[in-house]
DNA sequence: ACGCAATACTTCGTGGTACGATGTATTACA
DNA sequence: TGTAATACATCGTACCACGAAGTATTGCGT
């Protein structure tokens, strides 16, 4: 898919991802793929802005001797998703503006 | 409308603007208006995008005692703009994702 | 006659962002 | 022993929307 049909979308879909209780950067990529493809260093890049913007914390744990990141949506995040819903009102008309027929096609003249 | 959301669709808004007959700058801005605002700059720096990439060709006329562009879309445009349909299924797939309930919901479970 | 809005196109700089490449380090398994 | 999978991080590049500012003409009101 197209990378500039994907901004604006991947950071709701991370938030997404971790709606329903926390998750880690892989788990994040892995659950997400089916949807959209994602590199690594685009998620990391997403998960620092969106702690930055508050809409997320952070928790370093140990996991099976490993150190991980565990990432938690908070208010603001939830907010930013429900947001996102309403934004989406606006691209539909944009998309039936963009897919509509001609005008003759419009009025039924053949 | 957040300016992420929107790219990957102007172009192809811009297309749509032109793709029942040639129209100019000020016209397609006009036209679009109703569902993206877009400000000049944005639009010649894509008509000039498209125009590169073939999707468009330019005519310069007078009217009015003052040059205008016209610009017309080509099969390349025409295919964009069938393509972008195409994309717009995974686009759907994804907001599905995004605005889809936590599980207890999904399984009905009160 | 004068000013100002509308029309019409252009250029420049800035900030945001997706992503490939690359690196580090550990666990699991053949 | 080595190789894939897991897990996170950084850097550089290219792309793009947009505000700001500029140029130039038409048309309307006063």
């Amino acid at each position: 898919m197209d990378a500039q049909l994907k901004r604006g979308i991947l950071d709701v879909c991370v938030l997404a991802a971790i709606k329903d209780g926390e998750s880690y950067g892989y788990k994040i990529i892995k659950d997400v793929k089916p949807y959209v493809e994602l590199s690594e260093s685009t998620l990391y890049t997403i998960l620092k802005r969106l702690e930055t913007a508050g809409m997320l914390t952070v928790r370093t744990a140990e996991h099976g001797g490993r150190l991980r990141k565990y990432y938690q949506i908070t208010g603001e995040g939830l907010w930013r998703l429900a947001e996102f819903r309403k934004e989406w009102e606006e691209v539909m008309s944009i998309y039936r503006f963009v897919t509509k027929e001609g005008a003759y096609e419009e009025t039924g003249i053949s």
